[in-house]
DNA sequence: GACTTACGCTACGGTGCCGTTTCGAAATCC
DNA sequence: GGATTTCGAAACGGCACCGTAGCGTAAGTC
C-alpha cells in the first residue's frame, strides 16, 4: 500500500504546518471534477481552481495527476450505504435499491463509480479502489437483507447471493443510464422488485 | 438531420472524384479510436494515422471533431441483433443475453456504447444515435422472444416488456462491467434467467 | 530573532491537440 | 491540354494542460 499523498504528519516538524482543511478541499474539488468531466479531462488545474487552491499548493501534496485520482477516490467515504429498517422483504429491497438507483444519478460517488466503470480500464488500480471502498459496503448490506428474508421464509431457501445481487442492482444501473437519455417512459423501481420477486415465468406452466 | 459528412455526390463533377473506400477507413478507424479511448481523448489527428489517410483529407468530409464524431456512430450498424431460434423461452433468453454479454464487452460497437453511456451526456444527441440504431433493434428482438413466450404460455400473461427488459439486461450490463475488474467469480448467463425465470420469492408463502 | 516549511502568484518549457494553410502530385471532366 | 478537385505531407498559430521554479509572505519551531 503507497501513500499517495505524502504524508508529513505532525510529529513536530519545524515550519509552518499543513492546513488540513486544504487537504479537504482538494480532494473534494476532484472528486467533483472527476464527476464533471471524467477521468480523461479530469486536469490538476481544473481540481486547483475549483478548490480555490496554488498548484503549488497541490503538487507538495499529490506528486502527479494520477495520484491525486488515487487521492480522491480514497478519501471518496461520504455516501455510506444506510441500512434499510426491518420490515417485509419487497419494503426492504425497494428501499434500497431506489437508494442506489438515485445515488448512482445525482451523487458525487456515484457519478465517480459510472466514470471509473468505462473509463478506468486502463489504470485497473482505480478500479479496484472503488470496488472495495464504494461497492463493497453495498454488496454487504444487499446480502444482509436477502439472508433475512430467507431466514423470514420470504425468499426461496437456495438463494445465491452472487446471482441475485446483479439481478436485482443489474435494472437499477439500467435505469440510470436511460435517465440521462430522452424518451423511454420510466419503469419504477417497484416495478422491478415485484418482477423479479414474482418471477417471470406462468406458475401454472410445466 | 443535419448531414455530418459534407455530401458531394457524384454528379458529372469535375476535377478528381472522392476515394469511396476512403470514407469507410475514416469511419472505421474512428469507431475504433472511440471504442479505445472513449469520447474525451478521441483525436482527430488518432483517427488520421489508424486509417493512413492524411488530416487534410479527413477534413474535407468532417468539418470539425465532433461532425467526426456523429458521422462514425451514423454508421456503426456492423452488429446487427441476431434473433435466435425457435425452441423454449429460457434457451432464446439465454442465448439472446449471452450475445449482448459478449458483445457489450468485446465488440467495438458495445464498447462505444459504454463510452456514449457516460461520456456522453454533454452532447445528448450522441446518445440519441445510439438509442436509435444500436439499442432500439435489439430491444425489438427481445420484446419478440418475450411475446413468444407469452403466447406459447411459458411466460406470465400480463408481463409488462418495459420492465421485463431493464430485469433481463440490466443483469448483463453489471455483469460486464465487472469483466473488466479483478476478483469477483463469474456468474453465469443461465443462473441469471433462471433466477428471473423462477423469481426471488418463496412459493410457499403467502 | 533565526530557521524551516506552507502558501499564493506568476511564469516557464514541453507536449498534444485543433483547425488551417501551403505545396506538389494524382485523377477526372471538359 | 486546361480546369478542377482530391490526396499526402508538412508546417503553422492557438490553446489547454503538465510539472517545475522563483519570489514574497504567512505561520509555525527552536
Amino acid at each position: 500500500m503507497t501513500a499517495s499523498a505524502v504524508d508529513r504528519g505532525t510529529g513536530g516538524r519545524p515550519g509552518r504546518p499543513r492546513d488540513e482543511r486544504i487537504d479537504q478541499q482538494i480532494t473534494t474539488a476532484a472528486l467533483q471534477v472527476l464527476a464533471e468531466v471524467g477521468f480523461e479531462r479530469f486536469s490538476v488545474e481544473q481540481v486547483a481552481a475549483q478548490a480555490g487552491v496554488a498548484k503549488t499548493t497541490l503538487y507538495r501534496r499529490f506528486p502527479c495527476r494520477d495520484d491525486l485520482v488515487v487521492g480522491a477516490l480514497m478519501r471518496m467515504n461520504d455516501a455510506l450505504p444506510e441500512p434499510p429498517p426491518p420490515g417485509p422483504v419487497r419494503d426492504r429491497l425497494i428501499g434500497l435499491l431506489a437508494g442506489i438507483r438515485r445515488r448512482t444519478a445525482s451523487s458525487v460517488s456515484g457519478r465517480v463509480f459510472m466514470r471509473v466503470i468505462t473509463e478506468g480500464h486502463s489504470q485497473p488500480g482505480l478500479a479496484a479502489v472503488i470496488q472495495e471502498r464504494v461497492l463493497e459496503p453495498r454488496r454487504q448490506v444487499l446480502r444482509d437483507v436477502l439472508s433475512d428474508g430467507v431466514a423470514a421464509g420470504e425468499l426461496r431457501a437456495g438463494l445465491d447471493p452472487d446471482t441475485v445481487i446483479p439481478v436485482l442492482v443489474g435494472p437499477m444501473l439500467y435505469l440510470g443510464i436511460w435517465d440521462a437519455m430522452p424518451g423511454q417512459g420510466a419503469v419504477t423501481v417497484e416495478a422491478v422488485v415485484d418482477a423479479v420477486l414474482a418471477g417471470l415465468a406462468d406458475p401454472s406452466a410445466g
